[in-house]
DNA sequence: CCTGGTATAAAAATATAAATTTTTGCCGGA
DNA sequence: TCCGGCAAAAATTTATATTTTTATACCAGG
């Protein structure tokens, strides 16, 4: 009886609860793989995720699955899960593709986004400022994460095309996973200080002034440049500069393995 | 013994066996949705299909789950699986975003592509023309559909960016789903049939020629005309013609729901 | 004595069956 | 007609059983 007061207790905060422990463990899940506490190519042994996480195998397994076809773990067949593997040319495809469908989509919200949209993006970049820190910390909070994300989507979300945001979602949950790894490093640039915000609030105000062009040349450069410096800090410095695609991705010669 | 003897040879055809249920559920699933047996919008209780598949709860579970990711099943939580609606805005969303990835990934692919691109581009066409049918009839052939396929990525897959290829897997199987309505009904043009095989000749040659420009007017014009004819034959002819992103996807002016 | 392959045992994944909640449809009373 | 509770159905979860993989040990051949 009791637990069944508790369950009704529960369900009065509706709309975010999680009343599955399926959906529980796959936030949990989420958030360990994304933020790298489970490491990459890392083996995903559903008895041991049991007796982590204090969840059961059905449960788990659901989550897992899901996972699996969000591209943040892999399943081999009929010998388990694996956290997804990261390495550089992966992380160059990502970035490749999300040039080229934000940049998409941002035009197309700069073109069709109504008012609503415009307030969501000052909104967001408000949030992005309260989270932005004094200058010289390197460690990322979780809010700052938060903020960052809620202010790239809202600027994106105008587009009106749910499957154009979702595979936008799915690139830079990758593209989380790279960075995470540089959380522990203190390599030149600085994301989340006030210094960075104003690369932000310069795409705010081109995309608010409907300056399409502006705006995804800031938005494509401020994420090369994103690219650069974890690149930089996750693997050894390579000695060619990395080509990514030109914004029209349209270039008249290009290798193979360029994208 | 002779069962694990079986067992080994079973290995022996390495690649494309189906060793687990769920699996095999997925598979089953996976066709029967995207064929339109099981009709869009319907509701898939586990029990039901364990029943009808003669397959456990779990894997069923498990195959359910990866659907679910994939946008084929929709799970509303603690209240079952459904097969994914299908409505017209949302076919004008995929129709548009494919648009844009497949023109970009094409691009990319005749910039890129090497010698055994051009092949398997051929080869592809060969076998598309072989599948081809004479004039007049509508019925599609799994055959057709099949070999359909494997020239549309036979083309984009020089591009060498998965994620990009996956993204466009995704979007071209939504549209089989609208497409495999159109089976039943005869409407104006002519899917499948030789004629409409020299559209895709033309995109061959010019994809082979390197002419990127025309080879993706061409292309995005073969999925406009693909759109209209599902359009008119799925749902009401509307008086508004349809309007969908310029290939640039760069209007000046715009509706929030036109993408 | 070392190497290579095979059988065996432990571990882990997959599948089944049963139990527990949660939802849903229905009926009676206000 | 509307509300509240009861019962059936269905989803979720746990527990159990069955395969499959993986690691270890053993034996024949070099």
């Amino acid at each position: 009886m009791s637990r069944r007061k508790a369950q009704q207790d529960d369900k009065e905060r509706e709309g975010d609860r999680p009343p599955s422990l399926a959906m529980a463990a796959y936030r949990q899940l989420y958030r360990d793989i994304t933020n790298g506490t489970l490491a990459p190519g890392r083996k995903l042994p559903v008895g041991e995720l049991h007796a982590t996480y204090g969840i059961g195998f059905s449960p788990m397994r659901d989550a897992l699955n899901r996972l699996c076809a969000e591209g943040l773990v892999e399943k081999r067949e009929q010998r388990g899960f694996f956290v997804a593997d990261l390495n550089e040319d992966v992380f160059l495809q990502i970035t490749n593709a999300r040039l080229v469908l934000e940049e998409t989509a941002l035009r197309l919200s700069i073109a069709a986004g109504d008012v609503a949209w415009g307030e969501s993006v000052i909104l967001a970049f408000y949030h992005l400022s309260r989270a932005a820190r004094d200058e010289t910390s390197f460690v990322l909070t979780p809010e700052w994460s938060a903020a960052h994300r809620e202010f790239h989507f809202a600027l994106l979300a105008g587009c009106g095309n749910e499957w154009l945001l979702g595979f936008c979602r799915k690139l830079y949950e990758q593209s989380e996973r790279y960075r995470a790894r540089r959380r522990l490093l203190s390599t030149g640039l600085s994301p989340g200080t006030r210094s960075h915000l104003q690369v932000h609030e310069a795409i705010m105000k081109a995309a608010l002034a409907h300056d399409a062009d502006t705006a995804s040349d800031l938005l494509v450069r401020h994420y090369k440049e994103s690219f650069e410096i974890v690149m930089n800090a996750d693997f050894e410095l390579l000695d060619n500069p990395r080509r990514l695609v030109p914004r029209a991705a349209s270039e008249p010669e290009g290798r193979r393995d360029a994208v």
